[in-house]
DNA sequence: CACCATGTGTACCGAGCGGTAGACTGGGCC
DNA sequence: GGCCCAGTCTACCGCTCGGTACACATGGTG
């Protein structure tokens, strides 16, 4: 499906590039609210291209929200990438808090604007993106659970309560960011937050 | 509208419990995920019932949610209404998961689930939505600048910051428990969060 | 008890949905 | 340079969408 075969037409568009343009409808409209013709015209393809391509508006979804996906996920385990849990942790917000907001891209996050209730039908969309977010939240308990190993935080820290406090609070930014909220609003909510992971840096 | 003509034939329906009915279907499939089929469907009356009584689709949703975020504004009321604003926060963020978790209703919260993110022409739901999230965060805000005022909390506190975190979290809350989070995981992030808010009890 | 304003039921509207058939296009390979 | 085959294009499919026309049911009022 997606390696070029030898012989043949020669595909007129690049894979991933609409796969980009496909995320962003979802994301400002979500599964059900993204018509396919908004999809084709915003990915500069037709109807038959994109079936040929990728099979299915679902199927569509699930590729496209999978390359958001992991690429956030780098984002995250870099930014939790740092000595202590607190730098950890507040890199992890600042860093989602800034991909909530950019500019060149729709507010807010496609795992919660894509479809958190969708129609009957569309149930799984739902479900693709909860686990999504359940890896991240996985990622987050995963660094905090380092940081009791190495003694950067108490013994008895509830690491799973922890890392959904946090990962709560980045989906609470979420929400606010495709309200329009700004950076610097959310940064005022993550200072507060701060206070509450334990051992300060 | 709503007020019973002396002649005619009489409504064979309680308007106010099929917005209840309604605003359930709202809730679990989203705006643009609820079709007037399963509307009707649910709230046991026809399609000309419901368009006599409500105007159109989005008016119906409007009135739905209306009379529910009029709920859900008087239990946070209620909860803030503590004599100290750690009691008043952790009242209301234990509340706010009380609904989200409640077993007579869907899990989650309508006002994110309903369409945080909406078919081109639908964008006036995500708006009301909104319109009532900030609401909510507004009488936290205040219950807050109230405790300053009383000298329950620092001066130089950032309220509007604090009220966006709390407000965050349990909007937070409201994406997991969407999600199958249990009334117990999310009072375990609450505990996290506590500790946030400045001057224990 | 006939009238009549209103609510209810069936059956339908045009539009847009997700998805596809089939003719045409165009570049690698012999 | 002619063949081949995947990709692209136009036009269309059946279906469901939100919304409505119109005939019938209902019950208080004179």
């Amino acid at each position: 499906m997606s390696a070029t075969p030898a012989v043949g037409r020669p595909r007129a568009f690049d894979e991933e590039a609409v796969l980009d343009r496909a995320a962003e409808v979802f994301w400002r409209h979500g599964y059900d609210g993204a018509s396919l013709s908004a999809l084709t015209s915003a990915m500069g393809i037709n109807r038959p291209s994109l079936y040929s391509t990728f099979g299915s508006k679902e199927q569509l979804f699930r590729r496209a929200f999978a390359r958001y996906h992991e690429e956030k996920l780098a984002d995250t385990r870099a930014a939790l990438d740092r000595p202590t849990a607190y730098a950890a942790v507040r890199a992890y917000l600042c860093v989602s808090a800034d991909g909530l907001t950019a500019g060149n891209q729709p507010p807010g996050c496609l795992s919660i604007q894509g479809g958190l209730a969708c129609a009957p039908g569309n149930a799984g969309i739902s479900d693709v993106l909860a686990a999504g977010r359940a890896g991240t939240e996985a990622a987050l308990e995963e660094r905090l659970a380092r940081a009791v190993r190495e003694g950067d935080l108490p013994e008895d820290t509830d690491i799973s309560g922890l890392a959904r406090f946090v990962m709560a609070l980045s989906e609470g930014h979420a929400v606010h960011a495709a309200a329009g909220a700004s950076r610097e609003e959310l940064q005022a909510s993550i200072d507060m937050a701060m206070r509450a992971v334990p051992l300060r840096p």
